[in-house]
DNA sequence: TCCGATTGCATAGATTTCTAAGTATTATTA
DNA sequence: TAATAATACTTAGAAATCTATGCAATCGGA
């Protein structure tokens, strides 16, 4: 998803001539300042290269989610991995049949509840754990690069309690 | 997109079990404390409540971000547009033929160079500034509540940061 | 000046995600 | 215990986004 774009944000006038927006300031609420630009900004940077790296190993991002779950807790039923990764089932039924054509998971009915579909790892989704959470947490090393640790603790804790604030909204 | 899930991280177990990862600890990078995460949940809590408040006012969020560009800088040419939005040009062809049918801006073939297509923003569509600005800033407020302004400044500054460290990276 | 490169937009097709509705199984309750 | 509700997954359809490619207009160098 997320593409190699680099915003531009000055704007760079030329003869073609752009018009500015009739209220004074260009912006009474500039993207630049706004925690919700800055979120997506990163967000669309952090997806873009991890979704870079892991296709190396034939992953996609819509399938890392439900590996990075099934990988501390194996053999889930379709609606706790729903929960786990947060995406909607529809979602995760899509994911899950890409992983299952690609040799990453089987899918077996349970046998006390019929309902049920879990979904347990093959030895072969086993195999790239390693190797995969290393690439991970490349991602985020380099992204964290010449940031005071302190100031990516208390970024984190702003994150976290921004998700709640939101979280707790109904709309 | 982001949908009002809550994700549940705590693993309750029950009859149907399931089985953990065979490497010692549950994570070795634990989601809740990984800065990708932490983003990716703020990024999903904050699209999905500017979407449901935008909505209200038939706007959706693929066209959110096209008519902010456009408030503050009206008359642009699309790949002008792509490049201050952030996206690629398909998609701002497809946004903004959906924002053409709904009378949000007109499009006019430029007259010095025929290739461009300037995009102009409708008296509707300015009118609706004011009022979606409110809105979009009311998302940020809630989420922002609660927490220190200074902490705010300083998660806004690593983000930024974060961003263009990764932008800096290729692949 | 003319032809190849560049620029600007559009189309095609794939992916990922959603909401809404459908089906099968299990649980509850009158 | 039979009807109703709840649960678990699936399908259908739409939206938003990407990559790759195509076409038309413009520019630049021989």
């Amino acid at each position: 998803m997320a593409p190699g774009i680099k915003k531009q944000t000055t704007a760079r006038k030329g003869a073609g001539e752009a018009r500015q927006g009739t209220n004074g300031s260009r912006f009474e609420f500039p993207p630049a300042e706004s925690s919700g630009y800055l979120v997506r900004d990163a967000h669309r940077a952090l997806q873009w290269l991890l979704g870079k790296r892991i296709a190396d190993y034939g992953i996609t991002r819509g399938q890392w989610y439900f590996l990075r779950a099934l990988w501390g807790e194996d053999g889930l039923s379709q609606r706790a991995l729903s929960a786990r990764v947060g995406m909607m089932e529809p979602t995760t039924v899509i994911a899950l049949r890409s992983m299952e054509k690609a040799g990453l998971i089987r899918r077996v009915r349970s046998a006390e509840d019929k309902r049920k579909a879990e979904v347990w790892l093959t030895p072969k989704a086993k195999r790239m754990r390693g190797e995969l959470l290393k690439v991970a947490r490349s991602v985020t090393v380099e992204a964290e690069v010449g940031i005071a640790p302190d100031d990516i603790r208390v970024a984190q804790r702003v994150l976290a309690q921004m998700t709640a604030n939101l979280d707790r909204i109904k709309r």
